[in-house]
RNA sequence: UGCCCGAUGGUGUAACUGGCAACACGUCUGACUCUGGAUCAGAAGAGUCUAGGUUCGAGUCCUAGUCGGGCAACCA
């Protein structure tokens, strides 16, 4: 069986791992496994970013290779130190470390000198038309393209004007350099690609270093061969591509050592979107608070919603690798969320749509101190005090006047347990002249201290709590998926994805917790019993903390209801 | 009309050199429970895009199609 024994799960080997395993078997790169994770600092790294990150550093964990974070930064553009320090961020709080940091355009000054090379050897000319005229005349894939009239000037010349280029003779747009390959092959990457573009702008890195900026695919796998990448990891997009990344390697050594590009197809969720420009479309139109707004699919935003790393990365284990395109159930990534919250989340008790009880037979003015399991999962997490007095607030949805038999929380005459507290039991419902209910008074048994009756009665619910005059009054962020339809890109005419944006995807609510959370740090988990997991946000402040609701917990009670 | 990929339950991913299609999510039952959570037990759901062929035997091999995706930025 094609199987390697994993720590925690036994799966079968995807693709890569299988040619890795190859090549280890094959002492192709005598036993060296390197490889790299090359974002475009040109904006925030999503979900989609978060497997390619898992998938490379994964490897290099595995094979006990290397990984290296590099910054494909050849086009100034649109990128910025600001997005370099946040996918930074982003890697390591999924708990990778690079081997190096390094940025193509630590390069630069090697590819211009093979490019030099290419001239001297007739394989690279600058071409002095303007870019529609060289688009045109790539023509179609499915007829042969055209030649320049400047693809055969001489060495000599070319040189000159290339150096002169470097120089900054030129204007943006006059010149390039272009790849002497085949204007007639079926592959149009291959029809005599750009592989510097003029660019009179200054680079985050280099400064006002260069005018000239070496093209995609000019730089990508020149920087793996320097850096010796054995397994360049992409998506499908650029299978067509790979011929010449082979074809720029093959002009710049002799080496029997090559990296290998591979393709895999790039994650797409449902509900959501997953394309830079979408995603800066919500930024800067508003229709988020930022790339980390917590409804966004971008690691940041995801972070600050609540998720964990190890979530994210068990995740992107488990969806596995393949070059077929796919869509991944949001579903299955809150399984693994809650599966990883499960375990380690305090659980407290809060309560968000409060309706007031009264414990008609509990001493006036007393108040006690409960002990509670902070989580049942794990015994190391300990025990709390929880205040308990005689006006309480519970869900409003724990309460039916007239319950319907699969109801089975507090109703008129019924006895429910406060969880870790009391069994009470429903007497009488005080409303206001609308009818709405304002207080519900019950009686406690004194006996069931703790939540267990001494006669062995049973109750069907337990219900969370809070007790009134205890309650921190807190902010909760209530976020439901940002796009109603399952694919936001499935729009007619005219229309764009900002068609399906969910209106109610955030709710602000005032709850009220119990007072063991003030002063949590911001990110912390917590599991509001029965209600969902939520952690700290950032915007807390030590008069008033901010929640938000990171996912519900899975609710069959919510099934029953929406069906009856 | 060219070139390059891909196609397995609703969704993902498996199935060593051909050997009764498996796992997970989701869905549905039931048990248990001081969270209608967790946990546990079970069920339904595909005959592997189509048609031929090779073979005792094909999801795996061959042929021809069909469908889906990608490729014509001085983006990556």
């Amino acid at each position: 069986m094609n199987k390697t024994p994993e720590p925690g799960e036994n799966r079968s080997l995807n693709f890569i791992e299988t040619i890795i395993e190859e090549d280890l078997k094959n002492n192709t790169y005598g036993g060296r496994v390197h490889t790299r994770f090359p974002p475009e600092p040109n904006g925030y790294l999503h979900i989609g970013h978060a497997k390619s990150i898992c998938l490379n550093f994964g490897l290099a964990e595995k094979y006990r290779g290397l990984c290296n974070l590099r910054f494909d930064d050849t086009n100034p553009e649109a990128e910025d130190v600001e997005y370099v320090d946040s996918i930074k961020e982003d890697v390591q709080w999924l708990g990778f470390q690079w081997h190096k940091e390094l940025y193509a355009s630590d390069y630069f000054e090697q590819l211009y000198d093979w490019a030099e090379m290419f001239i001297r050897e007739g394989k690279a000319y600058v071409d002095d038309q303007p870019a529609d005229v060289i688009s045109q005349q790539r023509k179609s894939p499915t007829e042969p393209g055209v030649e320049s009239p400047f693809r055969d000037r001489s060495i000599e010349e070319n040189l000159d004007l290339f150096r002169r280029m470097r120089k900054g003779e030129f204007a943006e747009g006059e010149k390039v350099l272009r790849a002497k390959i085949d204007m007639r092959s079926p592959n149009m990457h291959m029809r005599d690609p750009i592989m510097y573009r003029i660019l009179h702008k200054e680079h985050h890195r280099t400064g006002n270093q260069w005018c000239l900026y070496p093209m995609y695919d000019w730089a990508h796998g020149q920087s793996d061969f320097l850096e010796g990448i054995t397994h360049s990891i992409c998506t499908l997009e650029f299978e067509v591509h790979r011929p010449l990344y082979d074809w720029f390697l093959d002009q710049i050594t002799t080496d029997t050592y090559r990296p290998k590009q591979r393709e895999m197809a790039r994650l797409n969720l449902n509900y959501t979107i997953m394309s830079k420009r979408k995603l800066l479309k919500l930024v800067k139109e508003g229709y988020v608070k930022g790339w980390d707004d917590p409804r966004m699919p971008t690691i940041s935003g995801f972070r600050r919603r609540g998720y964990t790393p190890e979530s994210i990365r068990t995740f992107s284990e488990r969806i596995g690798v393949a070059k077929r395109e796919n869509v991944i159930d949001t579903a299955f990534l809150e399984h693994c969320l809650r599966e990883d919250l499960n375990k380690r989340a305090r659980r407290v008790m809060g309560v968000i749509n409060p309706v007031k009880i009264t414990i008609t037979n509990f001493p006036e003015g007393q108040t006690e101190w409960l002990d509670a399991v902070n989580n049942p999962e794990d015994p190391e997490a300990g025990t709390r005090k929880v205040p308990f007095s005689g006006t309480l607030y519970i869900e409003q949805d724990d309460f039916m006047e007239e319950p319907h038999n699969k109801f089975y929380r507090l109703s008129p005459g019924r006895e429910v347990r406060l969880r870790y507290a009391y069994f009470i039991t429903c007497r009488e419902v005080l409303k206001d002249d609308q009818g709405n209910i304002t207080e519900i008074l019950c009686t406690y048994d004194p006996e069931t201290r703790g939540g267990d009756s001494p006669d062995g009665r049973k109750v069907k619910a337990t219900l969370h709590w809070v007790s009134a005059e205890h309650a921190l009054k807190t902010e909760v962020r209530l976020y439901d998926r940002l796009f109603r339809n399952e694919n936001p890109d499935d729009v007619s005419e005219g229309e764009d994805f900002t068609v399906h944006l969910n209106t109610d995807s955030l709710q602000i609510k005032e709850a009220f917790t119990e007072p063991s959370v003030q002063g949590a740090k911001p990110l912390t988990h917590y599991q509001f019993e029965r209600l969902g997991y939520f952690n700290v946000d950032p915007d807390s402040t030590p008069e008033k903390m901010v929640f938000n609701r990171t996912v519900t917990l899975k609710d069959d009670w919510a099934k029953i209801a929406s069906k009856s």
